[in-house]
DNA sequence: CTTGAACCGTACCAATCGGTACGGTAAAGT
DNA sequence: ACTTTACCGTACCGATTGGTACGGTTCAAG
């Protein structure tokens, strides 16, 4: 597998995370393989003995930061009643997926579409697809709904709106919290209306 | 300005049509200026003097097809009564939006966010910007709402959904018409939900 | 026929990139 | 004290890119 563990684990989540630094200032085009290493203060061979190559890389940077909706969502998400859940959730998807890293790694992946390995098939199948079930779950125990994925991506798309692709096209700056906020409001305002 | 008319109109188009093709074919990492350049049988200096850098290049190819929506829009659509209307509207949207052109650009313009010029500034300013208040308009002849614009993006957002990432992030392929009837009509039928 | 503009094709340039190789060093194992 | 392993830093390579220069050709204006 692409997730051979190679060398220091600590060393190696600090390589990424400068890697996701680089990312975030230079742009995916700026960022080569060189100016990793540098900020990493280690040296490309070891990038390279690491992660394979410059996909490879990629890859693990973004499984890296996959699973940062699980471990933003509070501990006792699963036990909150609907309209709480609701926003909680809302608030932390909105907040991640407008905020300067994920808005990066889709920018990266976007960019390398149709390459290999499918940099958008890694991020979707260890984020949403790994985050949006456990909220579908929790979705089906507060609102008798037949089909309780789709009712949870309709949820989705209600709080995300267009701000996503504002964001990633770049004419627009990150979400303050009082718009995280507003935006997540009415997102649940509408989906009681719609599953009411 | 940077829309300085040079060289011959139709010429111009034939070789922006090219370079579109290039573009969906190689992606945006595949399309150089001496590949565009050889598609269309003209020569690298001809790109560089009618459009100035390559920036300069995808800001034409851009601005070439942002106003497809508005040709695709049938004659009639505003005389169209409310479900109609919404049902025409939102089958052309999603049939652009998804289409391997608009993915296309899409991605270029993600590819270089916070480059200069500013590729999805002229991405939304050409297409959306001009487009959705004309839908606004119509929509608030039909429908009494307090802020058109805003109903008019909801229903943009339930009509596209998810997908217009997925297609960006390459992990899936161009939807079939049925398909494309299928999501509108749950678009309309939520719509008509938020704002009875 | 002559002139000049527009354009094609090729060659060229400097810079950068992904990827590899190698020498030096510091720490851990024996 | 000796060896091995892991890693850093630098240098290097071939390929490609955006951008420029130039000679040759077409073609319309005078």
């Amino acid at each position: 597998m692409a997730s051979d563990q190679v060398g220091n684990t600590q060393r190696r989540a600090e390589i990424l995370a400068c890697g996701l630094k680089v990312l975030i200032e230079k742009g995916w085009r700026g960022t080569s393989m060189i100016s990793v290493a540098r900020e990493a203060n280690a040296s490309k061979e070891t990038l390279y003995n690491w992660f394979g190559d410059k996909a490879g890389f990629f890859g693990a940077m973004i499984r890296e930061n996959a699973r940062a909706l699980d471990r933003a969502l509070p501990e006792d998400f699963g036990a909150m009643p609907l309209e709480e859940g609701l926003r909680a959730f809302g608030v932390e998807l909105l907040r991640l997926l407008t905020g300067e890293a994920s808005v990066a790694l889709n920018r990266a992946a976007i960019a390398e579409a149709g390459g290999d390995p499918a940099l958008g098939q890694i991020l979707l199948a260890e984020g949403k697809a790994k985050s949006l079930p456990k909220f579908a779950e929790w979705l089906a125990r507060h609102v008798p709904v037949q089909d309780p994925m789709e009712a949870a991506e309709r949820f989705v798309v209600l709080v995300k709106g267009e701000v996503q692709l504002e964001r990633l096209l770049g004419v627009t700056e990150p979400l303050s919290e009082a718009e995280i906020t507003a935006r997540v409001d009415r997102a649940v305002r509408d989906f009681r209306k719609l599953y009411a």
